[in-house]
DNA sequence: CGGTGAATTATACAAGTGGACAATAAATTG
DNA sequence: CAATTTATTGTCCACTTGTATAATTCACCG
């Protein structure tokens, strides 16, 4: 057992390669065992790595976890505004109807990106930076909301569309958080028809079918 | 430097003092500084006790932590219940604005116990206690709104209740925890209106003009 | 008063943390 | 093919963590 560990073979590998793992190493250990688990030790070992490489490439694990934490909100403001994108502008409603959809599918309403965003949450409560990460991506999401809104067939009024896109976006944020907190709290694909019903309500609109989950047994409105 | 320091004076205080004072410090410190800040030594030195007491009362720092969450949400709950209860039940609507205003308003709505809150929540992810605890009392806090909602003068729809009442309590998380984690991005009193208009909208009714903040510059409906 | 026991303090410890740094392996360059 | 540079590994360290336990102080009871 005192044996000497053999030593781990040496593997070169690209640059990004070797962030785009660390950041992925990280947000997994995060996802699964809260931030305390997130430790430079298992990172590494989750990358297939040696502890002292971290360091190498970030300047210190604050500076990874930063990275990671940019990662994981960006990629589901992204993921929403792809499948917005889908959708001609033609069509107002329905955009903001993928928008919203997109929220409630993986992989944006999944246990382990609720996970990871519950246990980087509250770092920006001290960390500067962190919270620079946070308030940029609120605001960049609820930006893009509000013009997906004003967008909509109502007279223009840019005052109501700020507080409709803050209410939708608490709505859909507080769903969110509901849905992958406790999964096995609701019907498969219930979530998601709340969320439309709720914001179309909010909004005083109404979104196709289409866009509600298969068996479709919604009320008449 | 490498004096000893005087020993800290024996006080003698009572049990439920001790366990309150102790739980109290932890919240605070979580508040401040997230979970990490709250280790047994900074407890005990806010609490103004020897880290050895801690496991005096506690059996484990890890029970320490369980009291706490509990009490906080317990906590907020309680608030937003007696907030309710001061109407009579024979005004279910502004009974219902009562129970959600409160939400919006100190000690539910402060930087403080959204901190808490944050600091807490990614716990429940893997510690089964805590995950108990917050299905608990996420489901007690929503039974109760679904209760309120129940007894408005509508048609009877136990299916519809539980929707409306998921909806409510998503928006309602949802704006608290913008409200209390951006506190400077928002005007004093936008929230609570945007929360009470919003969750009007949900349910298709109109709230009594004195639940909304004092500047009343409400746009018509 | 003297003794018993609980409340409180102080000390000690093993495990784990992030970070510094030297050793090594491979790629690159001349 | 030698020299240099860079990526990667392994070792070490000072510090913090939660916890165990011994030493104190004090209230209470005979």
């Amino acid at each position: 057992m005192t044996a000497q560990t053999e030593r781990r073979p040496y593997r070169r590998e690209g640059e990004e390669k070797r962030r785009e793992g660390l950041i992925a190493a990280a947000m997994e250990l995060v996802a699964e065992g809260g931030p305390e688990a997130a430790t430079v030790r298992a990172i590494a070992a989750r990358a297939g790595v040696t502890p002292g490489l971290i360091r190498h490439y970030f300047q210190s694990k604050e500076e990874l976890t930063h990275a990671a934490y940019r990662q994981v909100m960006e990629d589901m403001t992204a993921e929403a505004m792809r499948a917005c994108d889908a959708i001609p502008e033609s069509d107002p409603v329905s955009r903001l109807a993928a928008f919203i959809a997109a929220n409630f599918r993986p992989p944006v309403m999944t246990t382990r990106s609720v996970g990871v965003w519950a246990g980087y949450m509250h770092l920006g409560r001290n960390d500067p930076t962190m919270h620079a990460i946070h308030e940029a991506t609120y605001l960049a999401y609820r930006d893009r909301l509000q013009s997906l809104i004003a967008a909509l067939p109502r007279p223009a009024d840019p005052a109501r569309d700020r507080r409709d896109a803050i209410a939708c976006n608490g709505l859909i944020d507080g769903l969110w958080i509901e849905g992958g907190s406790l999964p096995d709290g609701f019907a498969k694909g219930e979530i998601l028809r709340i969320a439309l019903d709720g914001t179309a309500a909010l909004l005083g609109i109404r979104f196709p079918d289409s866009f509600y989950p298969d068996p479709s047994d919604r009320k008449p409105a």
